[in-house]
DNA sequence: TCTAGCTCAATTTTT
DNA sequence: TTGAGCTAGA
């Protein structure tokens, strides 16, 4: 089937779509695979073939079979199909994560793995903890054979789609002398007899089911009458599996990915499910979406000149009539300090030429990268944003606060009552919960309820004795009004009355502030969901970290946090051997690795629009030690017609810019560290806590143009000795910094403050990043 | 039971 | 360098 040539009749999905987008979203019946190259519209084709087959009534929306790898991707698109179709998004149950939908399924089906349609989900902290016992029972020594390696080795073969009875020798040989398939036995079980699944189960339990019960399985193959994939490059063996047995009967299967952008083979993803689709799927029609809507012609050409260089590729050729625009810059610096500050002050003049800083980024290779970034925008006032880290429901408080809910809603839910019993600190330490432990065992009840029994005994005594069963009492309460109360005005009263709030009042360190504000967001977000249950199950899957993160701010985050995303300016930062590509995965993985690492690369580059910006420092703190370091071999790879290459490492004027620049701004600790060593820096009386990294490096001009930096220096520094503070400030009075936390204020200049802070001593800040206490 | 100081290790992390 | 996790003393 040929795609008709656009004309004016054509329904409003297909508008502005081209040739090859309309193939793929006009090619309905039988196997088809989308080659998307990085920016060429993509998920407009996706969701227009959604569209298309609602509007032609191919398909109701219940027998679509939708299905992306994160969530924001299922937002996304449930967004944009909704703005195509209206209110039939909303009868579209199978449009979601593989988890989800995994979830989702099993929760009908649960009883053919021995578990019950409530099950609990477990994340990853549940998950070791649990495997920490185990071990524990099993007399494996822990520091031998940590509980985290054995998380990832079973993690690895659920990903695979193993059950235990499929690991053999060599496989179980992985973990404590070939005790890996006992233990993953051991894990399994305790998982089932706590009527809990990890993530990993959500879709290898599927997969059994489909496998053993040839009834389950035609029931989906013939409700999925057509089944989508997004980000198919991305796919690991169970997700094919499932895929495969859904898709056999009808074939409607299209897949889309890029496998220039599989970066997630240690997480068990197969780039080869996409190498040999054609051959799953015989007949199957390949189309390449080739025109890219994004970037301009010299960022395609460095990132298609790096990614050339890798072997076994399906192959695309990436065009644009976009302008010419700049050419990608190579950036040289002498070290980690200096990196920052030209990263800064490129910000700077960017801000100026009117580039928001929202649409700037920071893409780093490893997540402690962020630092030096966050420590020079603090003390330059650069609002910014780190992606990455904890997700909302990964945070200590908002799980203690689940785990209370968990158990009042589910009292055999050992793990969440394990997790609260002390928190607050109730004097019930080891010693207690042993003891609650064993009897819980002995009795074969859950510990909420040994819990309950043991206070007929003196097996505990005292305070401890009293302790519990004032909890005790507690929970019976609440979930006497977990019946009559709304959900989330019990979880407000829960909070109150076991100590939790006050807990938090309590600490005045800078997080605790935060983590009060969190648990007030998920008692926000409880109220829209209709039960308990319900919500437990969004927070386990779907909960996000967004927050309410207003205003214009530059965003600093990995390369593999910000695939999919882009902006118009792009810094790629620590672009070194043994950094950029990582040493670590040189090590461990060879070639392979090589290569998954120049597919970073290529992602990395390809989110810029406009201006790409890649750095290389010359010298690199790492873990306290510095390095020297040599620019990393993708930087040798860029085609010489696409980049203009600067270094500043000339050493020569430096001295004189150094002075000078030392004595304009008041914030140029640039020009402490410079052409003098450490000794002079103490002499001059730089106290310590204040920026002064840079290890007697070369001074750099500031800026990355040509021109003499000394004019944009001089207005710069004039604005910024011009800033006038604020006037509700004072020396000696109390602030809150939303990283440092407390402080008392030391020092005011201008709009630049010196605090002392209660957990992190002194600093230097910008006064609009404080509140007063 | 709690906490201060010590040792040890250290990518990427969609769910 | 930073942090997490564990051991010794209050």
């Amino acid at each position: 089937m040929t795609a008709p040539a656009p004309s004016q009749d054509d329904p409003p999905y297909l508008r502005g779509l081209n040739a090859p987008q309309r193939e793929a979203v006009l090619t309905t019946d039988g196997p088809v695979l989308v080659l998307a190259g990085a920016g060429t519209g993509k998920t407009a084709a996706l969701t227009a073939r959604l569209a298309h087959l609602l509007y032609t009534r191919k398909a109701y929306p219940s027998e679509i079979l939708s299905v992306t790898f994160t969530n924001k991707a299922a937002k996304e698109m449930r967004h944009r199909v909704g703005a195509l179709v209206g209110d039939m998004v909303e009868g579209m149950p199978w449009l979601g994560t593989f988890h989800a939908i995994g979830a989702k399924m099993l929760r009908r089906h649960a009883e053919l793995v021995g578990l019950k349609s409530n099950f609990t989900i477990l994340d990853t902290d549940d998950q070791l903890r649990l495997l920490k016992s185990l071990i524990l029972a099993a007399d494996i020594d822990e520091k031998r054979f940590p509980a985290r390696s054995l998380a990832g080795i079973i993690d690895g073969w659920k990903n695979k789609g193993l059950t235990p009875k499929d690991i053999d020798a060599g496989e179980s040989e992985l973990y404590a002398n070939g005790r890996g398939q006992e233990m993953y036995r051991a894990y399994q079980d305790r998982l089932k007899a706590l009527n809990a699944c990890d993530f990993g189960d959500l879709l290898l339990h599927m997969l059994t089911i489909l496998r053993d019960h040839r009834d389950v399985l035609e029931q989906y193959q013939q409700r999925f009458r057509y089944i989508m994939v997004d980000e198919y490059q991305d796919t690991n063996s169970v997700q094919y599996l499932w895929l495969r047995l859904l898709a056999q009967e009808r074939r409607n299967i299209a897949c889309v990915g890029d496998d220039d952008q599989s970066i997630y083979s240690w997480r068990g993803a197969k780039v080869e499910n996409i190498l040999k689709f054609e051959r799953d799927f015989p007949g199957a029609k390949v189309i390449r979406l080739e025109q890219n809507y994004r970037s301009t012609p010299h960022i395609l050409g460095a990132a298609s000149g790096v990614i050339a260089n890798n072997g076994g590729r399906l192959g695309k050729t990436l065009w644009t009539d976009i302008d010419v625009g700049e050419k990608v810059k190579v950036v040289g610096v002498w070290d980690g300090p200096e990196e920052a500050r030209r990263v800064a002050q490129e910000i700077e003049d960017r801000r100026r030429d009117g580039t928001p800083l929202d649409d700037m980024a920071i893409l780093v290779r490893a997540q402690h990268q962020t630092r030096e970034f966050e420590d020079r925008f603090i003390a330059t006032g650069i609002p910014y944003r780190i992606v990455g880290g904890f997700r909302f429901y990964e945070r200590a408080e908002i799980r203690d606060a689940l785990a209370y809910l968990r158990v009042v809603a589910q009292p055999a839910d050992d793990l969440a009552f394990e997790r609260i019993v002390n928190v607050p600190k109730r004097g019930l330490g080891d010693k207690a919960i042993a003891r609650i432990h064993q009897l819980s065992r002995a009795m074969g009840v859950p510990m909420s309820e040994a819990a309950a029994r043991i206070l007929d005994t003196d097996e505990l005594t005292g305070a401890a004795k009293r302790s519990l069963g004032n909890l005790v009492g507690d929970f019976a309460r609440w979930r006497m009004k977990a019946d009559e109360l709304p959900h989330a005005e019990l979880a407000r009263q829960l909070l109150d009355e076991s100590g939790y709030t006050a807990m938090l009042e309590a600490d005045r360190s800078a997080e605790a502030a935060g983590r009060l504000e969190n648990l007030g967001e998920l008692v926000r977000a409880m109220e829209e969901y209709d039960s308990l249950g319900a919500f437990l199950e969004h927070v386990s899957l779907v909960m996000e970290n967004e927050g309410r993160d207003t205003g214009a701010k530059v965003t600093i985050m990995t390369i593999h946090a910000a695939k999919g995303l882009e902006y118009d300016t792009v810094f790629l930062v620590g672009w070194e051997e043994g950094l950029f590509p990582s040493q670590r995965s040189l090590d461990e993985g060879g070639v392979a690795s090589l290569e998954e690492e120049r597919r970073l690369a290529y992602v990395a580059i390809t989110r810029a629009r406009r201006r790409a910006i890649i750095l290389h420092a010359a010298n690199r703190r790492i873990y306290g030690q510095w390095n020297s370091s040599i620019p990393s071999r993708f930087v040798g790879e860029l085609p010489g017609e696409h980049i203009d290459s600067e270094t500043t490492m000339t050493g020569g004027a430096s001295l004189w810019q150094a002075n000078w620049s030392e004595r304009a701004d008041p914030f140029a600790d640039v020009a402490r560290g410079t052409g003098r060593g450490p000794g002079w820096q103490r002499a001059a009386g730089v106290s310590a806590g204040v920026d002064v990294k840079n290890p007697g490096g070369a001074y750099t001009p500031r800026s990355f143009s040509r021109e003499p930096s000394r004019v944009k220096e001089a207005t710069r520094s004039a604005v910024s000795l011009g800033n006038k503070g604020r006037d509700d400030l004072s020396r000696g009075q109390r602030v809150f910094h939303e990283k440092f936390g407390y402080g008392l204020i030391a020092e005011i200049e201008g709009n630049k403050l010196e605090i002392d802070f209660e957990t992190s001593g002194r600093k230097r800040v910008m006064d609009s990043f404080v509140s007063v206490a």
